[in-house]
DNA sequence: TAGATTGTTAATCGATTAACAATC
DNA sequence: TAGATTGTTAATCGATTAACAATC
């Protein structure tokens, strides 16, 4: 199916979609409908239809969609299916967290190494971990161009200055920093303190109507 | 300064500001106005006006903020100056990521324990580990109101009906899979496939482009 | 004063939702 | 066929942006 201009919002929704399709129960009906999605995720019934004509047009009416296709086709859409390679730079608690999660293959996010400024030595699950100095070469042999962010929000702007150096197009950072960045380099940024915000609102007004 | 109604998005956005303004050299001016922070952050000008406008009104005109009194006001206004106790279940490496992150604390978080079903004794970041057994017992002396989950996928909707059941009000989900809660009960879904699948759709804009 | 900045009111934009026609 | 479901077109809603008046 042919890519439409796509909003980010339809974007942030289908992993959600991909997750619950892939959780499904075997030995059901090997088809699953936009309406059942829906409900199933707590979602408008309108709002999914529309996701899914977006990236699959398996659809048939009466019908809905076959599971095993959807899956596929919201994976390709995503570019899940060939795997983009990153580096990792900052090897403590949250970058070893992410360095040791397996999950991330099926979406497409394979790590190939972690570096940090006195790596311990040794690997974290497998994955290697590097002194700093080696990252350049490291990116221009492999043709890296997704780099993931887990050093202390001080060091941040700096990594990302290197990154980009060494020719990365596209940043995940999870340090709670704005990131300068020219034009065509995409930062994605991982705020937990953004979701902390609504959970922290929801708390407030909860404990004052109980007032 | 009185609450109005606030919107999601402005909501996502004030810890945003928080950080940079707390990151801020000091030895500076006092004054920060919503032009410069705007200009900083690479957020639009009218916006940040607006947003700074409904949390605080110490806005001189030519002046701007006094740095210290906006810093207040965001923190008061998203609850951050009473501290919210939590509890975490599950804790794998995510787990003890977050609980050996020291910076919760600013942002109004402190979790008081991790419970998982075998904890290997001890503490982590000077957070103690209990088994899963004692949840209830815990939550119910502490009134404790927010839970984490960073267990697997496959146990979270089991680990969320029993935080619910302890009397949790607001949770935060860091499993892939969307939770069924009754009404009054809050997820903030914390979704690194979301994350990925807009870096993923950027760096396949990229190489297309390339071509 | 002049100019920078604030806060507000109106216009635009985009996303969600509602209504409906098409299909098996 | 009747009914469930699809996909589309139009209406609504909300958030962002633009224009402007107010202030020091």
């Amino acid at each position: 199916m042919e890519h439409k201009e796509i909003s980010k919002s339809v974007l942030k929704r289908l992993p959600i979609y991909l997750a619950y399709l892939k959780g499904m129960p075997e030995g059901g009906s090997p088809y699953i409908s936009a309406t059942a999605l829906a409900a199933a995720l707590g979602m408008g019934e309108v709002q999914v239809r529309k996701d899914l004509a977006m990236v699959s047009d398996g659809g048939r009416p009466k019908v809905g969609y076959l599971r095993e296709g959807l899956i596929g086709d919201i994976q390709q859409f995503l570019g899940y299916d060939n795997l983009t390679d990153a580096v990792l730079i900052g090897a403590g608690k949250l970058g070893q967290a992410l360095l040791g999660y397996t999950g991330f293959q099926e979406y497409g996010l394979n790590i190939l190494a972690a570096f940090d400024v006195s790596p311990s030595p040794g690997t974290e699950g497998g994955k290697p971990i590097y002194p700093i100095s080696r990252l350049e070469g490291f990116c221009r042999t492999y043709k890296v161009l997704m780099g993931i962010i887990t050093v202390p929000a001080e060091h941040a702007q700096e990594v990302c200055d290197q990154l980009i150096a060494c020719g990365i197009k596209a940043i995940w950072n999870f340090a709670p920093v704005h990131l300068e960045v020219p034009a065509g380099i995409l930062v994605q940024q991982e705020n937990m303190a953004t979701s902390l915000a609504v959970l922290s609102m929801h708390l407030q007004a909860q404990i004052k109507e109980k007032k």
